[in-house]
RNA sequence: GGCUCGUUGGUCAAGAGGUUAAGACGCUGGCCUCUCACGCCGGAAACAUGGGUUCGAUUCCCGUACGAGUCACCA
């Protein structure tokens, strides 16, 4: 027999961001397929009219291809199990329900919500109490006459257990009479998500089920569906949660109160996309070997099923600014020049800089982006700073030394045509050994003339050569009026 | 509350019936160094708990605690 081709999908709602929850799924979804030469397929499931928004479909192919997931159907590039859009799919799921009306598996209800409301509080028939489930024929017929409004509902059986195994969590068993008889079709003549989602998922071929474990427990009623068709079911790869953390340490599901969540807040805020999928895969999964770098590319080849965990993950900053700070040096100088350049330039109020150098010193010494401006702040305006600065003990600079360094410097430098760091460095170091002192004894308290920093990205000489001559000596000459 | 699932350092996590219980982030000591960073070498830090099963359990089973999910005409 020929093994059937893995088929697993993706099927956002268009709300209008990508939570990183929803990206681990696609990128789990779509790792699952291709690591089997699979298909991965991408269905709108707009099914909630009240929530539709717009661009959100555009949104999602865009994060989609930032982070290099392709899909190999969706609604812009349809295959033959179209259309890939529920909303669009309204007859199908007509049909479908009229087959288990017919079957007996689904009944009208024709109760109103203000009636089920009032049933909330009863804790014997918590959401519904199955009024309708046992309509005569007839009565159905004159209410469907008279268009009383109407939903349709699956017809649970009241008794026994359902229980499906899933490829993370094993065996999963309920009772059936925890299961209530869930609408299929609401009011409005739209499905409900359990509903499409079932029919959408045989009937695009879907093999693999991937979705966040919110999901575990209601599978049965999924089930009981795909039964009540007669088709195959799906293998259900349920994930563990992603969980923030608050500042008093307790943890919950992530949300926008723990900062940026979606995709796009994340690469708003500097992060890369590499970067962000990498350490999104690593939450929940890890491979045999023990590496954590890894390209989409690489996942693919080695990402396995069997190696998901149970328990949630708490989603850390500190590791995801780890993984970018990678991903920075990763880079090739050219690459990174041209990332860190906009921001370079935004950072700084006179474009007489030599940004390449710039840009070439924060490589190494940022792990977003966004941390340029506060690096190169300095450049602009000498920050404020105590004349205690200049006291260091291990570059051995003290008051005294500093006031004879930053005199002598002064000269030193005023004579040099070529501003060069090279020529720069030498005289520095000369200046060293005609003083007797160790280099560090010099570079300091110039380093912090220049910057009024006690560290800086770039030494005292690097600091020299991106200033220029004059403003260096304008702001040694500033730090010596300081004595 | 009912049902379901989970629990290895602060976080991500490997692991097996017998291990000095990996590794990474973060924290931290040192080296390197014209500061910082990078890099390199170290350090502190964990099997929730009570019962079994077993020669031996952190690992298997049961209970307890704690955490989470779910109980919509949302997905």
């Amino acid at each position: 027999m020929q093994k059937k081709q893995v088929r697993t999908r993706y099927a956002p709602s268009p709300t209008g961001n990508m939570h990183i929850g929803n990206l681990r799924t696609a990128l789990y979804g779509y790792l699952i397929a291709k690591s089997s030469g699979g298909k991965f397929i991408l269905r709108i499931e707009d099914t909630d009219q009240s929530r539709f928004c717009e661009g959100a479909v555009d949104l999602i192919y865009d994060t989609l291809d930032k982070v290099g997931i392709v899909c190999d159907e969706g609604p812009k590039n349809p295959g033959k199990f179209g259309p890939y859009v529920q909303s669009e799919r309204l007859d199908i799921y007509r049909n479908h329900a009229k087959k288990l009306l017919d079957s007996g598996d689904a009944y009208y209800c024709f109760c109103t919500e203000e009636r089920l409301q009032s049933l909330k509080n009863d804790d014997e028939f918590a959401g519904y109490d199955r009024r309708c489930r046992n309509l005569s024929p007839s009565l159905i017929k004159k209410k469907l006459h008279d268009r009383v409004p109407y939903v349709i509902r699956q017809r649970v059986p009241l008794e026994g257990y359902t229980s499906f195994v899933d490829s993370v969590y094993g065996s999963v068993t309920i009772c059936n009479k925890e299961i209530e008889d869930q609408i299929l079709v609401k009011a409005d003549g739209y499905p409900t998500y359990n509903f499409a989602n079932v029919v959408d998922d045989h009937l695009m071929g879907i093999t693999h089920v991937v979705r966040g474990c919110e999901y575990l427990t209601s599978t049965p009623k999924y089930n009981l569906l795909y039964e009540s068709f007669n088709w195959e079911k799906p293998l259900y790869v349920h994930l563990p949660l992603i969980l923030g953390k608050n500042k008093d340490g307790s943890t919950e599901k992530l949300s926008k109160r723990h900062g940026a969540v979606s995709f796009k807040d994340l690469t708003d805020l500097g992060y890369l996309p590499g970067a962000i999928i990498n350490y999104v895969a690593f939450l929940g999964w890890c491979p045999v070997e023990n590496r954590e770098i890894f390209s989409l590319e690489d996942l693919v080849t080695v990402f396995s099923v069997e190696r998901i965990g149970k328990s949630p993950a708490v989603f850390d900053y500190d590791k995801l600014n780890w993984f970018n700070s990678e991903y920075i040096k990763l880079m090739s100088d050219d690459v990174f020049y041209n990332l860190s350049e906009p921001f370079v330039k935004k950072a700084l109020k006179s474009s007489d800089y030599n940004f390449r150098k710039i840009s070439s010193l924060l490589k190494g010494r940022i792990s977003n982006f966004s941390e340029i401006k506060e690096k190169i702040d300095f450049l602009n305006e000498c920050c404020d700073y105590s004349k205690e600065l200049f006291i260091n003990k291990k570059s051995k600079s003290g008051l005294e030394s500093s006031q004879i360094v930053l005199k002598k410097s002064m000269d030193i430098l005023e004579k040099i045509e070529n501003f060069s760091h090279e020529s720069v460095f030498d005289n520095l170091k000369k200046l060293a050994s005609d003083l007797g002192v160790k280099i560090n004894t010099v570079m300091w308290p110039i380093r912090v003339a220049l910057s009024g920093l006690s560290a800086t990205p770039g030494g005292c000489t690097d600091l020299l050569e991106i200033l220029g001559k004059d403003e260096s000596l304008r702001r040694i000459k500033k730090a010596i009026g300081m004595f």
